[in-house]
DNA sequence: CGAAAATTTGACATGACTCAACTGGAGTGG
DNA sequence: CCACTCCAGTTGAGTCATGTCAAATTTTCG
């Protein structure tokens, strides 16, 4: 059931069978059905999600009453309001699922009962953070220098078949461009 | 001279004095004069920087020419180019001191010989990297979401007194506007 | 002091947005 | 299984925020 966890934590740390068993007991299995919300605005966030199958988004809502979506989680992606977690304050987000989707959860309080027991997970989860920080550093750097229809092409060349995945206002939102304009974008050729 | 550095990392993990003495010993110290570069594109990234005293920024140079300011790092903050530092591949970005600068230097090599000798560190450089993705989830979350203007007067009174620190042209790269939005935005009160 | 860099100001251009109308497909209930 | 509704996607017209360019002014610093 956790299998792909496993093998994800198995690429950064190496763990014996019986670490592994003691690993899973930290964590939860949830199954969400599409439109399934794992965190809504107002919420203290709680727990982190690591996503087994499926897809989840967290997105906000804007000013102007839009979705603004922030981040899309797929198969072995993390997903959680990092600020709502550590701070324990109110999330301004909402997390729910893209598609029916299960997740492997990780409450806070197994969080720091599962790095109390095997320090060795604070390196995986400082791997993980990393990777994060490189991924979203890429993502601002072509965010602020490129026109939408570079973001789409750019996007869509990334992540080929995920395009097809998701319905395009979704992805639009993502990349901070109007339906309409994506629309046109993807008319001209 | 590591005394900064020291009681950061006091404020998340506990060491005895023998220890930090251990810790110190996989430090560099540099002192940067204005418009020194510790990183430039084209380079591959073999260090982390912790900000002693003074200011430093990391930036890309556009397709246009112009220059995108990424990320400024005040006294006791990190900074590196992630992506070039985990995959070893040249890196997009400069970093330079836009103060007269004293940074602790961490290479790549003495980051591992340190997690290595002190598994307990671990544990600061995942919290370090959490607070930092929190950071950038906000700051694309108010990206996103304000005009150029919202962004020119959130981050003003967010960090009062670092705007006369710097240039207002790097600013402007900064939050994305041109430096000449940026002044007008100003002379409207 | 003088040169170079930063900032200001104005005129004009444009990419992306808003609004509105229309089309087509998916899902639902009778 | 058809009829109906609803939502996603498309298309076009008009608008606006921000960008570009150029020139004038001020500040910085060797």
């Amino acid at each position: 059931m956790f299998e792909p966890l496993l093998q994800h934590i198995s690429r950064f740390v190496q763990l014996t069978d019986a670490e592994k068993d003691l690993v899973m007991q930290h964590f939860t299995y949830k199954r969400l059905s599409k439109k399934d919300f794992v965190l809504s605005e107002g919420d203290v966030c709680a727990e982190s999600y690591f996503v087994l199958q499926g897809l989840l988004r967290m997105y906000f809502i804007k000013d102007k009453g839009q979705n603004q979506l922030i981040q899309f989680a797929l198969e072995n992606w993390w997903i959680t309001d990092q600020t709502s977690l550590d701070m324990q304050k109110p999330s301004i987000f909402f997390i729910d699922a893209v598609e029916d989707t299960e997740v492997a959860v990780l409450s806070k309080k197994s969080m720091e009962e599962l790095l109390a027991a095997m320090p060795q997970m604070e390196r995986y989860f400082r791997l993980i953070m990393q990777r994060y920080v490189a991924a979203v550093q890429m993502r601002l750097t072509y965010f602020l220098d490129q026109s939408a229809e570079e973001r789409y092409r750019f996007f869509s060349k990334l992540f080929p078949g995920f395009v097809q995945r998701i319905p395009q206002y979704m992805l639009a939102s993502y990349l901070n461009i109007t339906p309409e304009v994506l629309s046109k974008i993807r008319a001209k050729k």
